[in-house]
RNA sequence: GCCGAAGUGGCGAAACGGCAGACGCACACGACUCAAAAUCGUGCGGGAAACCAUGAGGGUUCGAGUCCCUCCUUCGGCACCA
């Protein structure tokens, strides 16, 4: 059989019959929404690990649609990215064209390896018609009080502009070299830390893999604390938020975020402000990212004349300056207790500063941090009044007093930070706003959405850091909405997650020009049953599209509070030297010659079969080759085929045993067992040397999500009617499952002895009286005392004796 | 550094706290064949055996690949790649 010329003929069968269309809503059947991440279609097309997630969440939505559901499997690609617009400048292209060049690719590729995909709901972010609801729905962020523009530190590169960190190498530029520095830049923010407390609580609604809420748990980064205010002598202050009030007696310093305003704000009265200035000039240097967890060794440089009052007791501190803090971080500003904060101990050992303290314990060697002393009942000591309360107790009362004191506030604070969402870059979504000199930042009024993306000369950032879009002069200039001056458009783009925050409701209602989605629509699909993606989107994407959506719940545009169901994150494939494929390290394999070489089956088969769907896999060619052996083993069966429409008593056993297990492991996302159970049913008939229609029906059935294309073409060949995706999954029979008799191992001591056959009706009491009196077991006894008997019905018998 | 995940035969891997290695690959032998390929069949962790084996070391348990603690190694993410 010409595996490639089925597989063709059946996806244009499909196509034509429009086979995976699903309506909105169908009499009788209950909706099912299945989403796999829609991909960023780079110049590269699909590759395994696009095939690896693909090929397995397609056979569930298979399975899922012939279990009776009407289901929703849909396919779109996510535009808008740096890789188009770097192409863009190579190739003196338009990236509009390169993208839909490469969309087309995607598109064919994914109908190549069999995709049951619904292809009336496509969708790409970078169509006006659906980036007009992506600007829309920024402008609902704006009048919610949600967006607003902020100044930010950013990547700056002095010829290529702004950089994102991908694109900063060692302190240079990876495209010209040049060392970049950090800069300040006003950016539009979307205040996501609002919604950070429902971010994590809501995921106990949520059925994700345990892992993924951890993760999302700890990049939200919740911390229960205090904001308190301290004074400088002569003058000014400023706040620090802390976790750890208990020890603010210890306090022997402070250190704010180099950057920080408060900084210029004292110039006059620093006498080292040379040496300030120097070690800011070596901070922009750095990236965030070495200047916080990577970076072991803290600096600091001291702000001399300039002391910090300890609003507990009066006490002044020296204030430091050091790149360990982040100005966009919490207040931008620390307390420092050396005796009950590592990097404090160290930061004190290294610039001589005192030591205080404050809560009972050894610190001689090291700090008493706060997971060495919570909980434990640990005493404070040199603390004034709350001396001898325990740290819990000091925690409270110190917090009063404070409050009292009209310094400090109780605060929820967040590792996760707000959204930068603007990009000083071409291959975006405009950002749909107009400054006015009268009435500020005002939204472009939805009837002229979309706000197009005009083509340009020139898809480079300029050389000051703004988007390509600002050198248009006439597409700039406008005028205000609400006053009708002149005014001026936002010349930012949108990040490539925003289109992927809200793709999957796009999906419910992808053609409806009057808004985004309907309300109807939404609500008969959402929440998402299974949504499917790479580990690598587990905090970023996945938090961005929660927040959106909640959002859009908040102001009665979304139908829920969550809106993925459940969440899981396929394993990597990798290349046979064991690292992830790619094309520069040239371990890649390509879809379409393995597909050309094995058929899309074969592959499919191996995808799914090639180890647990959730761990990292090696890709390996003989895996391919052993999979297509299987499916020619199948076609094989037509030549034992024999009258029969009802289940023989030969196979009985081994095809309920079969479907049970193919359809408990392929909802427990468990295909490569799905797969060795097909394995051993194959193996079983092959013993019994025939199969009936009947049979032979339930086994192509069950294995048509994996090989849809063989399957339907068997299905045909016999004449069977309808068609095999109109079929009923099979269903199991328990009772034909059950066997008289079942083999236990008898063990003593935990030492197999013997293995015997008992009735699987025995009660445990039987059990034990027919192992104890076992002529086998009586010998190894030796005269021994029976201790105790344990029965694990259907596995072992275990005879503790003395 | 921080967060997350994973370490089981020659290889990909199975295994509700209960007989470790299902299923598959590779390999070996046999059948078919003049021969080879394909196909089919048998065997296949180590050890002569007692036994020893799930990254290393402890612990809980009648019983641990699985649960707890310490450590080692590898992979993914760390906010302007998406």
């Amino acid at each position: 059989m010409d595996y490639v010329q089925i597989e063709k003929k059946w996806q244009e069968i499909w196509e034509k019959e429009n086979r995976f269309v699903a309506p909105n809503n169908v009499e009788g059947k209950e909706n099912k929404y299945i989403l796999i991440e829609f991909p960023y279609p780079s110049g590269r097309g699909l590759h395994m690990g696009h095939c690896r997630s693909y090929t397995a969440i397609d056979a569930y939505a298979r399975k899922k649609r012939l279990e009776g559901y009407n289901v929703m499997f849909p396919f779109g690609t996510d535009a808008y990215g740096l890789e188009a617009e770097r192409t863009a400048i190579r190739e003196h292209k338009a990236p509009q064209e390169i993208v839909e060049r490469n969309i087309k690719t995607f598109q064919q590729q994914v109908r190549s390896i069999g995709m049951s995909i619904d292809w009336s709901r496509t969708i790409n972010t970078c169509d006006p018609e659906y980036y007009k609801w992506t600007q829309w729905q920024f402008i609902q962020f704006f009048k919610h009080g949600l967006a607003e523009k902020r100044e930010m530190t950013v990547n700056y590169c002095p010829n290529c502009g702004v950089l994102a960190n991908e694109e900063v190498e060692d302190g240079t530029c990876c495209q010209c070299h040049a060392e970049t520095t950090q800069k300040s830049k006003a950016q539009w923010v979307l205040k996501m830390t609002q919604y950070g407390e429902r971010l994590a609580d809501d995921l106990k609604d949520t059925d994700f893999m345990e892992h993924i809420k951890t993760s999302q748990i700890n990049w939200i980064g919740k911390s229960e604390g205090v904001e308190v205010e301290f004074q400088i002598v002569g003058g000014g202050k400023f706040s620090i938020f802390t976790t750890c009030i208990e020890t603010i007696y210890g306090i022997t310093f402070m250190v704010v975020a180099p950057e920080a305003k408060l900084v210029d704000e004292l110039k006059d009265r620093i006498e080292n402000w040379s040496e300030v200035e120097e070690y800011r000039r070596a901070t922009a240097k750095k990236s965030e990212f070495d200047r916080s967890e990577l970076n072991k060794d803290k600096t600091g440089c001291i702000l001399k004349g300039i002391k910090a009052i300890n609003p507990v007791n009066g006490k002044e501190v020296p204030v430091y300056i050091g790149d360990f803090v982040i100005a966009s971080y919490g207040t931008g500003a620390v307390m420092a207790v050396p005796t009950h904060d590592q990097r404090d101990y160290e930061f004190a050992d290294k610039y001589g500063i005192e030591k205080i303290q404050v809560i009972e314990g050894d610190v001689s060697e090291k700090a008493l941090e706060k997971y060495d002393y919570l909980g434990k009942g640990c005493k404070l000591i040199n603390s004034e009044e709350f001396s001898g309360l325990t740290v819990e107790e000091a925690k409270k009362q110190i917090t009063e007093k404070l409050v009292k004191l009209g310094v400090a506030e109780k605060k929820l604070n967040f590792k996760m930070r707000d959204w930068i969402f603007s990009r000083q870059r071409y291959w975006g979504e405009p950002i749909p706003m107009i400054h006015c000199e009268h009435c500020g930042w005002v939204p472009v009024p939805d009837d002229q959405l979309p706000v197009h993306l005009p083509k340009v000369e020139s898809y480079e950032p300029t050389k000051d850091g703004e988007s390509p879009l600002s050198l248009i002069e006439d597409w700039v200039a406008t005028t205000c909405p609400h006053c009708g001056a002149p005014a001026r458009r936002e010349t930012d783009t949108m990040p490539g997650w925003a289109g992927s925050s809200w793709y999957f409701m796009r999906y419910c209602d992808a053609n409806n020009s009057n808004e985004f989605a309907s309300k109807e629509a939404l609500s008969q699909w959402l929440p998402i049953d299974l949504y499917n993606g790479g580990n690598e989107h587990t905090t970023r994407h996945l938090l961005y599209a929660r927040f959106w959506n909640k959002f859009l719940y908040d102001i009665g545009l979304s139908p829920v509070n969550e809106p993925f169901k459940r969440r899981i994150s396929q394993g990597l494939i990798l290349g046979s030297d064991g690292k992830k494929m790619s094309k520069s390290s040239g371990n890649g394999v390509d879809p379409l010659e393995v597909i050309s070489n094995y058929s899309a089956d074969a592959l499919r088969l191996w995808m799914s079969f090639i180890g647990d769907y959730f761990e990292s896999a090696v890709w390996n060619d003989d895996g391919v080759k052993a999979c297509h052996k299987f499916l020619t083993r199948v076609e094989r069966l037509q030549d034992i085929l024999v009258d029969g429409d009802e289940i023989s008593k030969d196979l009985e056993v081994a095809i309920h045993t079969a479907i049970k297990k193919v359809s408990q492991d392929m909802d427990n996302i468990k295909f490569n067992t799905a797969i060795s159970a097909l394995m051993i049913l194959l193996n079983e008939i092959n013993k019994v040397g025939k199969i009936n229609h009947a049979e032979y029906k339930t086994l192509l059935t069950l294995l048509n999500p994996f090989a849809p294309h063989l399957t339907e073409e068997l299905w045909t060949i016999q004449g069977y009617a309808p068609r095999i995706c109109d079929m009923k999954w099979p269903t199991w029979n328990e009772e034909k499952l059950v066997k008289d008799e079942i083999e236990y191992a008898i063990q003593i001591n935990n030492k197999i002895i013997t293995r015997e056959n008992f009735s699987t009706t025995a009660t445990d009491k039987e059990l034990e009286e027919l192992s104890t009196t076992n002529p086998k077991v009586l010998e190894s006894l030796n005269g021994k005392q029976i201790v105790k008997v344990i029965v694990i019905k259907n596995r072992l018998i275990n005879i503790i004796a003395k």
